[in-house]
DNA sequence: TATTGTTATACTCTATAACTATA
DNA sequence: TATAGTTATAGAGTATAACAATA
């Protein structure tokens, strides 16, 4: 039956959770301004961990896009001096990703900005703090 | 004290929280495609209600962005008859956006597809997923 | 032949600033 | 003067397709 499935607690929690969401949508963009990054420069800084090179192919698919948009945005990364790009040893068709010094101490401090809750967050009671918790790790498994 | 407060319930829900929506980042662009849609038009779409005109000022704050984005988005919208604009009778400055017949049908279609939670809120235990609504529900306070 | 990354192209979203028509 | 919306512009993300270098 249609309309019992569309009251589902699922779909209840998915509708709350999306309305949150929207109401949001400027947290990240708001953030990367700061930063003078765009949102997605943001999110390659993210994905690369220090001392962790990755090819462009894995950024690629961890963003969820086209490998040819990531040439741009790696780019304008490499431009600010922030990443930089070297060949692969052992298959030379590979481009590997690093973050330069200015890189890690950028990423550093965006990481950090962004793990800052928002308010909605922040003004939960203890306890359902803890159980969000629970039940997000539960979702990621 | 630093650590303290990274390893806060409330950043740690945060950090969960961030991570599965950014798993989900595709989504709206993924449901948005099915429909011919670029990601802006659909939020357009949901904003819009049906027998709710709405002055296209009221879109720009809704969305988040600039007033002049408004123009080009609701002119493709408008291009495929899924909206009209209207003048303002009190006010000929204000363009009024109401949905057309067709819009009114692609919107429902379209909000049906949004509606569908994602997996990982489905295979959660009923009883994690009502523990979800409530503290979404007080979080939306 | 297949794969990695680049380039070219075309479209959308984005903010800023200058403009119009109203108020 | 101030406001709602438009236009012009420049920059960034997006997918597609064609390409080079390498495997």
């Amino acid at each position: 039956m249609r309309t019992r499935r569309e009251n589902s607690p699922s779909c209840e929690a998915w509708r709350l959770l999306f309305d949150l969401l929207m109401e949001q949508r400027s947290r990240v963009p708001a953030i990367a301004a700061e930063f003078g990054l765009s949102p997605m420069q943001c999110h390659v800084l993210r994905l690369l961990e220090p001392g962790e090179p990755a090819p462009m192919g894995r950024l690629a698919s961890g963003l969820g896009c086209d490998a040819s948009n990531i040439t741009g945005i790696v780019d304008r990364l490499e431009a600010r001096g922030l990443i930089s790009r070297r060949l692969a040893e052992r298959d030379r068709r590979v481009r590997v990703l690093a973050l330069t010094d200015s890189g890690v101490e950028l990423r550093a401090k965006l990481l950090e900005r962004m793990a800052e809750p928002p308010q909605w967050v922040e003004r939960l009671p203890a306890d359902e703090q803890q159980a969000l918790c629970r039940i997000l790790r539960r979702a990621l498994d």
